[in-house]
DNA sequence: AATCCCCCGTGATTATTATAACAAATGATT
DNA sequence: AATCATTTGTTATAATAATCACGGGGGATT
């Protein structure tokens, strides 16, 4: 582990610190979802072998994302469930609290406010921003909505770094356009169904719940026939 | 187009039918939404240049997606709008309307009943199931909406092939397996964050919120250091 | 009609991601 | 202590996906 001439699929950026491939984080963090299941139950080790039959992934698979973070397993026992939780839980852990804010307090947003996803101790939402008169000035679950007019002003204040999207796709461009002349947003997790273009240092995940029911139907013509 | 011996990405399958990868089948919702609005437009000619700058991808990614159902294009000119248009149409169209059910009128439930991803003409909703005693036996959005107890037999009876799980992680599984033992359950879209396991011949697909959001945070992280 | 610039379709190439295979490490068992 | 059954970490290989590069059709212009 760590040489400097790493020819594997994990590649050292120029910086020195390692590049992980998106499918890779996206699987630790369903291992980190198991492991803290793992963890309440009181178990002590898991193998790779195991992992892999509980989130359906090959066990090749399973120790190649979790080599890349160093030896953490040992050899002929396993992964220590603790440890490898803990460990994990480091990787994922950001440095910082992100301050984020919601953008379109509609059926979405509000589903999202209640969400598991939003009850997170690595960022703080810090505001909503909606057009409708009866929500602006509203305190909606604690935090504190204010008029879409004022995004650029209030984002730049409060130095929010991150945007969560739900708003209509005729509303997207508009809104990412006033969060981003904030100067402050570094990246933008978006529901629309409109593509939305930013500065490149802008970083966008998109959630697209229409792609993936068409998806979803497009293969299920082809395999029911 | 359309030799035997075909030996490019898409592959054909034993019956002879095209096997067309997933993140094709994704780019070409895309291409179907841009082309409704410049069909809007009464735009008459596209390019897979012009194309691939409005979405973000290579023009050759374009091409590519495209020629895998025939020659669609002219060379030297473009694409045609409206055939074009027509033509995706007709790809992601269903053989046939799917019946599906939304289990867990939460929140998320409920955005989803009143969002444009559930306004399609590609399936019919017909029922909603919940275990909320204020909910059951009521019509939600026109839809009726039972109890989870009574899954299995009512999808039995309407038929139901897809399924729409939005429910609490913990319920999912339980979920699942009532709705698959009606025995006419073809497809699961699942929101839950929990790993469903199912028969092999039923095909499930995941959105899950939280892992967007980690991974959003954790290439933050590395891109802001 | 000859020339030019466009732009598609597709084979070749490259990049990315997943899987297989195996040496080395570990603990249990004899 | 030697053997055995495990299970990791890692390299090698395969599978998948994106991009390049170019042949050739197509229309406009001279």
């Amino acid at each position: 582990m760590n040489s400097c001439a790493f020819r594997g699929q994990a590649i050292f950026k120029e910086a020195g610190i390692m590049k992980i491939a998106e499918p890779t984080v996206e699987r630790l963090v369903l291992y980190y979802r198991l492991l803290s299941q793992l963890h309440n139950e009181e178990r002590r080790v898991v193998s790779s072998q195991e992992i892999g039959e509980m989130l359906g992934l090959k066990a090749s698979q399973v120790r190649k994302d979790l080599s890349y973070f160093g030896e953490i397993g040992k050899r002929g026992v396993g992964y220590h469930v603790d440890r490898l939780y803990q460990h994990i839980s480091n990787i994922l852990s950001p440095n910082r609290v992100w301050k984020i804010a919601l953008v379109g307090v509609g059926r979405l947003g509000e589903a999202l406010l209640g969400h598991k996803a939003l009850r997170s101790d690595k960022f703080k939402l810090e505001a909503l921003f909606d057009n409708d008169p009866s929500k602006v000035g509203q305190v909606i679950c604690g935090i504190p909505c204010y008029d879409s007019e004022e995004m650029t002003e209030i984002i730049r204040r409060k130095e929010i770094e991150v945007l969560i999207l739900t708003v209509p796709a005729g509303a997207a461009q508009i809104s990412a356009d006033r969060a981003v002349a904030a100067g402050t947003v570094k990246g933008v997790l978006t529901f629309a169904t409109t593509a939305i273009s930013v500065p490149e240092d802008v970083l966008v995940y998109r959630v697209d719940i229409s792609v993936e029911l068409e998806k979803l139907l497009f293969f299920l013509k082809g395999s029911v026939a």
